[in-house]
DNA sequence: ATCCGATTATTCCGCATGGAATATTTCGCG
DNA sequence: CGCGAAATATTCCATGCGGAATAATCGGAT
C-alpha cells in the first residue's frame, strides 16, 4: 500500500467521501507537505482499494450538473488493512534510497571549493525550511494541538537538526583540512570553460 | 535525471562500458544500498542518456556466441550534466516523501501500548541495521580508503543516530506521560477482536 | 446581464520502474 | 563427458504515478 493509499483510507476511515472531496482534505490539511498527492493519482489509487476490497462505493451523487461523483467508505477489511501497514511501517524500517547520498557519494568527482560551497548553500537553504515547517506549524493551529498529533512533524525536525550538524561538521572538516579533499581528475564543474561539443545526429 | 542515471553516468565517466558491466561494478561495489538498480531498469536508463546525448554507444563486440553487447561512453555534454547533476542535488534539499512519518502522523488511530511496541522494535531493527553498515564497510575494506569515499555512509549513519535518539525519546515519553496518548476511538488494531465499525461516535 | 477565470470532478496518456522472460554459455560435479 | 545450475546480456510487459485535458458551473468585475 503506497503513502497515497494510506492518506486515503485514513481519510475515508473518519467518513465517507469522494475522491475530489479527499483531495481538497488532504491540501487543506496540509498534508501534501508529508504525501506526494495529485488529483490524477488519487482517483488511482481509490480505484485500487476498490479492486482490493478495501474500501466500496456507497453511490453516485449529482449536484447540479456537474460531474456525477462516487462516493466511497472504508470496508472492514480495509480498516484492518489500515492498522496493518501503518504497524508495518513503524515496526519495520526500510531504505528509500534518497538522491542526497548518492549525490554525495559522488562529490569527490568536484573540486573541493565548490563542494564547500554547495555544502554551505545547502544549509542555508534548510535553514529556511526550518523556519518554515515552524511558521506552517503555527499557522495551521497545530501548536494547540497535543503532540500526539504532530509527531511527524517532530521526527522531520529532529531529522534537519541532523543533517544540518552533518553539514556544518563536514564543511569544518574539509576546510581545516581534517577531512583531505585530495585533488584528483575531476569532472567537469559547473561553470567550467568547457569546449562545447553537441554532436546530435540520431 | 534519476539516481541511477547518476549512478551509470557516473560509471561511464570512469571508463566505457556496456550496460551489462555497469550492472556487475554497482553490485560489486554495493551501491545497491544507495541506488535502487535492477537490471531492466539499467538498460532503460541508459537508452534515455542516449536519446539525452549524455552518452553514445562506441560498438557492438560479441564474444563467442553471446547476445551482442553495446558499449557506451560519456559524452562532453553527459560529462557536463553530471557535474551539474550533482551540484543542484547538494546544493537545494529537496523532501522526498519517505513513509515512516505518513504512518507516525497516523499513529494515533492506533492503542497506546501498540505503538510502543512498535516503535520498539523498530528501534532494535535499527540496531542492526546499524551494525550491519559498519560490518559492511570493513568488509568492503572501505576504512582503508580516504573518508571523502565514504561521505555518504557517514551522512547515513548521522541520520541513523538521529532517529534511535528521537525513539528513544518519544518511547521514552509517552511511557512517562510526558506525552498524553489520549485514547480515543481507534482503527481497528492489529490483532484486535474486531467487532462492529466506528462510525457514529465522535 | 455577461464574460473571464477559478473551482469542481474526473479521465486519459506517457513514461519510468520493476519483474519476468529469453537465449546462450560457462562451470561444477559425479 | 555430460547434466543441470548459474552467469551472461538483453528485451518485454504490467503497473503506478504525474501532468495535462475535459467539461460544466459558480463567483466576481464591468
Amino acid at each position: 500500500m503506497t503513502p497515497l493509499a494510506m492518506s486515503a483510507l485514513a481519510l475515508l476511515n473518519e467518513r465517507p467521501m469522494h475522491p475530489y472531496e479527499m483531495y481538497q482534505t488532504l491540501i487543506q490539511r496540509s498534508e501534501d507537505r508529508i504525501v506526494k498527492v495529485r488529483p490524477g493519482s488519487l482517483y488511482h489509487t481509490v480505484n485500487k482499494l476498490e479492486e482490493l476490497g478495501l474500501v466500496r462505493a456507497t453511490g453516485t451523487e449529482r449536484e447540479g450538473n456537474r460531474p456525477e461523483r462516487t462516493t466511497y467508505e472504508i470496508t472492514e477489511k480495509g480498516n484492518l488493512a489500515l492498522a496493518e501497514r501503518i504497524a508495518g511501517v513503524i515496526e519495520a524500517p526500510e531504505y528509500e534510497f534518497p538522491v542526497f547520498p548518492v549525490a554525495i557519494s559522488q562529490a569527490h568527482n568536484l573540486p573541493r571549493e565548490t563542494v564547500v560551497n554547495l555544502l554551505e548553500r545547502r544549509l542555508q537553504q534548510l535553514e529556511s525550511r526550518r523556519s518554515e515547517i515552524g511558521a506552517g506549524l503555527r499557522k495551521l493551529g497545530l501548536t494547540d494541538l497535543p503532540r500526539k498529533y504532530w509527531l511527524d512533524v517532530d521526527y522531520l525536525r529532529s531529522q534537519y537538526d541532523a543533517e544540518h550538524r552533518w553539514l556544518e561538521r563536514v564543511v569544518a572538516d574539509i576546510r581545516s583540512g581534517e577531512l583531505d579533499w585530495g585533488e584528483a581528475k575531476h569532472a567537469a564543474h559547473p561553470g567550467a570553460t568547457s569546449t562545447s561539443e553537441t554532436k546530435d545526429d540520431e
